[in-house]
DNA sequence: ACAAAAGTGTTAGGCCTACACCCATGA
DNA sequence: TCATGGGTGTAGGCCTAACACTTTTGT
């Protein structure tokens, strides 16, 4: 016989949604799972799946995001729960959204997922359920979060070049910034330090490497600062 | 014989909260209720209770929010779920929390539901659950809202003094402006417009009364803004 | 050698901040 | 009449935005 879980009221299924970000230098990406079953077979959607009854929504997202990236330290943030009664032809089922920043060098990408897919913002298949409601959802509050958190560091690889900053934040915010203008800006934040001996900046044509200084960050954070685009 | 909703999976239970703040001209407010019986019999609570199966989680905030101010219109927004695995002792209860912002001058507040009340931050009783937690995420959340939204509005009545509509920025914000520059740049702004003729301001001890224009913020909003502090 | 990429500096204007004075009301 | 609350204007500084030239690498 098979085991079932009763309450005197109904209950509605759990789940959570990841929408994984990545930069590949140039464009915004979203990590995404082909739907081998119904409903939404063969549309993609954001990993994610049932909650379970000894996890937070984080851990069950950070979960999810585990097995598809191999990661376990990436930036991650609960968006929102998305609840419309019929998001799911199959029961009530509420999901928890979360985005996560990760640096897409370190993600084996889908090799061995073979299901999971980068794909750039622009260029998105079908999307299952309500995932491209959530997805503009989540790309809206990037682009909040970037003015108050230098959010955009987890995307990038340790060490990063001015231009490949400037590439992140304009493929964020959808604007072009003038170069000059732009590296300054972030240069006098002073969480930006060389990661690089003068010595070998041979010709001006190989740009120079940067890392980001969490510590400076941090103390900035105390006495409170905005990034202004 | 008792009905129950039997599952294959086991399901938590979802309920939602409001976190309802109001103004009274000089303190944020936030409405509370009593709760009757265990758990946390005797703290108090924000407004909420379970999610129906037929309805969105906004609807629920909303229903909430109407049965204890009696205002359907209310500016309401989700904040998050909160899930910690036992935050209700009870069973497993995942809460979807949102805010809303109420003109308190509106509320018939608490005069029938007489176990609500209306209670400044910084004088909070005992918080049932994790709605202190839920309350500092709020707190937060308006925090950073302010900067793209003029949500102040809906907190004052439809016409209000430049003092009133300061007072309610600094106690948001924690902070204190000068008044003239504060003055300067909401008027600056362009989306307040004088809400009196001007031979009624016989002295200059009586403030201007503004009142907000929608339809101009509304053409901001398209264009890009910020609203800086 | 020429196009593309990256580094660097200056200027003008706007916004923000700080600050002082006047008027009217109410105690 | 004096303290309080409210309205208004100005000057300095900082930040932003606009903009040109040089170097080097790769084709």
């Amino acid at each position: 016989m098979e085991k079932t879980y009763s309450y005197k009221y109904p209950h509605p299924a759990v789940t959570t949604d990841c929408v994984i970000f990545g930069f590949d230098g140039a464009r915004l990406q979203v990590l995404l799972v082909e739907r081998g079953i119904e409903p939404y077979k063969g549309h993609w959607a954001f990993p994610g799946g049932f909650l379970k009854m000894d996890e937070t929504a984080e851990q069950g997202a950070r979960r999810e995001l585990q097995e598809e990236t191999g990661l376990t330290t990436a930036y991650i943030e609960q968006l929102q729960a998305f609840s419309d009664v019929n998001r799911d032809p199959r029961e009530r089922v509420i999901t928890i959204a979360f985005y996560a920043l990760v640096n897409i060098t370190e993600v084996k990408g889908g090799d061995d997922a073979a299901d999971a897919r980068w794909f750039p913002l622009g260029e998105l298949p079908l999307l299952a359920f309500d995932h491209d409601h959530i997805l503009r959802v989540a790309q809206k509050r990037l682009k909040e979060q970037i003015h108050f958190n230098p959010i955009g560091f987890e995307l990038l690889p340790e060490v990063f070049t001015m231009p490949q900053l400037q590439a992140l934040y304009e493929a964020i915010l959808e604007v072009k910034f003038d170069r000059r203008n732009f590296a300054r800006k972030l240069l006098t934040l002073g969480i930006l330090e060389p990661a690089q001996p003068d010595q070998e900046r041979n010709g001006t044509r190989t740009p120079v490497l940067y890392r980001f200084n969490a510590e400076k960050y941090q103390e900035m954070k105390q006495r409170g600062f905005r990034l202004e685009f």
